[in-house]
DNA sequence: TTGTACGCGTTATCAG
DNA sequence: CTGATAACGCGTACAA
């Protein structure tokens, strides 16, 4: 028995080609072609044995070629997350995909973990990989990498913060009005001296939150203790930390404002080893997360739509790539005490 | 001033190529890759003005076209979830990013929704765009799509649950071992009488976890009341429903084990709008989330680690593509209870 | 209705 | 050390 005739060569796994159709078919590969691509004017005879071959074969047509011819889309949606691990990105994530998803468009997913180097890294790449849309949650206040895909009519999204600098379509969140009714929230409640728990100052969203905190105060003429706001931490442990330390003050808060769902975490970490009394303490944070409604904390949430915000941003590279030659758009998303 | 100058072209927006970049050097394309894959036997100062050359263009290689040529990987990893906004999900696709970024492999996501067809779908397109590997974790016992890219040498890592009839690397939990864990320590506790919520009992993890559920109860030599095991939920709400079930049983469960996050989820749901009396049930849930340890039930957790099982999954995909000619291997990663 | 020729961007081969 | 040439898989333009 020869080793090489048609079924070894198959079995030995080599991806079919148009030409391996073509053959098997009977047929030249302009015809599989055709056929592949709903092509009008093939005799239905052919396009049957077309088809047979083709499900024979197993053949797949083979995208990256398809896409190095000019003007052609590869269907490829780049999107840069700090980390999926936050059910906050998972979401956005999620939403993305759900839009694109119809049109056959896949995501290039990458975690940039706050670095801007593997930021950078991963644009660099994407472009690389001929996206046809970016949607970033952008690490840093760089905006070289980004303005370099855009230089070469890559539609960009900026997700959840903006960038100094890019006048790019952009999707946020109403981070200042949502730390502003959170806050007002407590002053209502009759606190005065609230503390506050977040990123720094110098991101995006932390700066808008922070301001939001201290609106309401202004708002309510109540004076804000430095001593009382804490930011700079951007994951639970430091949020922990940075909690106790508001415990262990000679006049600590009565209530706190946290202004994202890491902070939140931790202080509630910080809290639950303090004992029951500091479990009374009055919290509002800012993010929602599974099970906020069942803790055993006097908690409230201020809310947005992460998944709506990742259809929205999808929705915008899609609008580009129809063609829409609009001047950069920003959306800016609710963010609402839950009731 | 004309407008067709070098400048305006740039602006224009059109990826440079090779050619551009080879033009704008002074060289020709060949000596434009060599410089760029590192090749050796390059003047020195032909490489500087290449890399120039580069550097004001903003060249990108166009990794499509590159992998076009056979033998020539794309760098491309598939990973098909069903949902990345369950967390363990998401950890997953964390941990294999993780391992393969480094190697300059990106990864295309996709979520099936644990719809057979979506799946299919997925895997079809990620195919078509010359994944250099795959990993699923399988929403059916379907394995056609599967079967086709292994039969082109595509590496495929099944992960969380295995197909019946594909012997293909799997990473998986010790579902059977962490369900008789739990549900022992139910036992040990004195419950004779214990609930049972899980996904539908044909499911690879759903049969796997109600196996040890049913396994502790023969080792304990204790009769199983078939009205307390409730399988079929998928979601949090039908988990919830189930749970109020048994809640309204004339005799209902003193504990209940639950096989899976969701379920959980839904349980304590349930419980929470029963009252006070109800929160006090006992219960273990499989799958670990965020806070659990701060609920106020008595709830015990079986935890496993998704993060590695994604970093193993990408690492048996690496060795495959380095060549590793083994036979299927198969990892169970432990699920214990956390103290 | 079907097929041939060529080009997309990149790189291996081989000649210079 | 460098460049011309061909080829990868596919699709368009054109010819038959």
């Amino acid at each position: 028995m020869p080793s090489s005739g048609p079924d070894a060569a198959r079995a030995v796994s080599r991806a079919p080609t148009v030409r391996d159709v073509a053959d098997a078919a009977g047929v030249s590969p302009m015809t599989v072609s055709r056929v592949l691509r709903g092509g009008p004017n093939v005799r239905p005879e052919k396009v049957r044995s077309v088809l047979d071959a083709v499900a024979a074969l197993g053949y797949r047509r083979n995208e990256n070629a398809r896409s190095i011819r000019p003007g052609q889309r590869t269907g490829l949606l780049g999107v840069i997350i700090t980390n999926v691990t936050n059910p906050y990105y998972a979401q956005l994530q999620l939403g993305v995909e759900e839009v694109v998803a119809r049109e056959g468009v896949r995501l290039l997913v990458g975690n940039s973990g706050e670095d801007i180097e593997r930021e950078r890294a991963l644009v660099g790449d994407f472009i690389g990989r001929q996206v046809d849309g970016l949607i970033v949650v952008p690490a840093g206040g760089e905006t070289g990498h980004l303005q370099a895909a855009r230089s070469i009519g890559i539609p960009l999204v900026l997700a959840s913060r903006r960038l100094e600098g890019m006048d790019a379509d952009a999707v946020l969140v109403d981070d200042r009005g949502g730390a502003l009714e959170g806050t007002a929230l407590l002053i209502s409640e009759g606190h005065e001296r609230i503390g506050y728990l977040g990123t720094a100052a110098s991101t995006f969203t932390g700066a808008r939150r922070l301001e939001g905190f201290l609106g309401a105060h202004e708002r309510a003429r109540l004076a804000v203790d430095p001593v009382l706001v804490r930011t700079g931490q951007s994951d639970p442990e430091e949020a922990r930390r940075a909690m106790r330390a508001l415990l262990e003050l000679e006049r600590p808060p009565t209530a706190v404002f946290s202004a994202n769902n890491r902070n939140t975490l931790g202080a509630l970490r910080a809290l639950s080893e303090a004992g029951e009394r500091s479990r009374q303490l009055r919290i509002v944070g800012f993010d929602d997360f599974e099970l906020s409604g069942m803790l055993p904390f006097r908690l409230a949430i201020v809310d947005h739509d992460a998944r709506e915000l990742g259809r929205i941003a999808a929705g915008m590279i899609v609008d580009r790539l129809r063609g829409a030659d609009l001047p950069p758009r920003a959306v800016e998303l609710p963010a609402r005490l839950k009731r």
